[in-house]
DNA sequence: ATACTTGCAAATGATTTGCCAGTGT
DNA sequence: ACACTGGCAAATCATTTGCAAGTAT
């Protein structure tokens, strides 16, 4: 049971940049690991793993899911990737980079990525009143968006 | 699929009351049911259904756990229960009733309970940068805890 | 009387594990 | 070579569903 949440994030953009990066790592680069990254790449959102396996509908090769789930966490486990949860729902993978803060509405159950900046005034309310410092990019902030409220 | 955190709790604390509530509402009273509320109001804060198919480990008779999710399902929908979740792991159930903030710490993963007025300035900062009305006692807020942090 | 519930079995969805053959370095 | 990885099957965990038999009102 690890904690990929806390693991620090590469900056990773692209396929062969996160090849390199797990390379330097001292991992393998098997077909099925590089796999899994161009799915992340080609996909441009959060994915879950069996999107993965299944090659994304067509788009790429298909692959063993098992596998896909122990990939993912290594990857994970070395930053390279990072997961996610919307509410409800399977887990979600992505390419570890920038790190937006996660809104998801409960009632639509839509949800929106912020820059963290935008939630400066939260996370300092939540320090003054709590001591807690806020993360909303793994399990993201819920609530009631506009729409909703 | 339901939408209950936004269904509106009664404010319910023993198993009397409960029982009493349910039938107001026109819903049969059986025994697999009062014991779903019995172990709810014996446990006394949140718990999986297989603790309480399991009658909490010899508290209480065991039950069908396939009953048990039905009757959660049931007594949610009638704003009798609610349902929450810590981080991974199991769905966790409670009488509905006073619902506070909670505050998940995603290092010990440890959680505290506070009462909602606590985040009254959290809130009003999200709604000012955002507009979104912030609820926390279904999906917790995540963070570090002042230990970890 | 009859619509609602139960209990058991089986299905489902997400994820993990065991194992042995295959492969990256 | 040799440890690491893949693929396949089977196991696990949480939850849901089908259905015949039982029961609350």
């Amino acid at each position: 049971m690890s904690v990929p949440v806390l693991t620090p994030a590469l900056q990773v953009e692209g396929v062969e940049e996160a090849c390199e990066a797990l390379r330097a790592r001292g991992l393998r680069l098997s077909a099925a690991r590089r796999l899994v990254i161009e799915a992340l790449v080609a996909a441009g959102r959060p994915v879950r793993a069996e999107e993965i396996a299944g090659g994304l509908g067509g788009r790429l090769p298909r692959s063993d899911l098992a596998s896909v789930y122990r990939n993912l966490e290594t990857l994970e486990s070395h930053g390279l990737v990072r997961h996610l949860h919307l509410g409800h729902g399977p887990g979600l993978y992505a390419l570890a980079g920038e790190e937006r803060e996660l809104l998801l509405c409960e009632s639509c159950f839509r949800y929106i990525a912020v820059e963290p900046d935008v939630l400066d005034g939260v996370r300092e309310a939540l320090a003054d009143a709590t001591g807690w410092q806020a993360r909303f990019s793994h399990f993201p902030l819920t609530g009631l968006c506009p729409e909703c409220g």
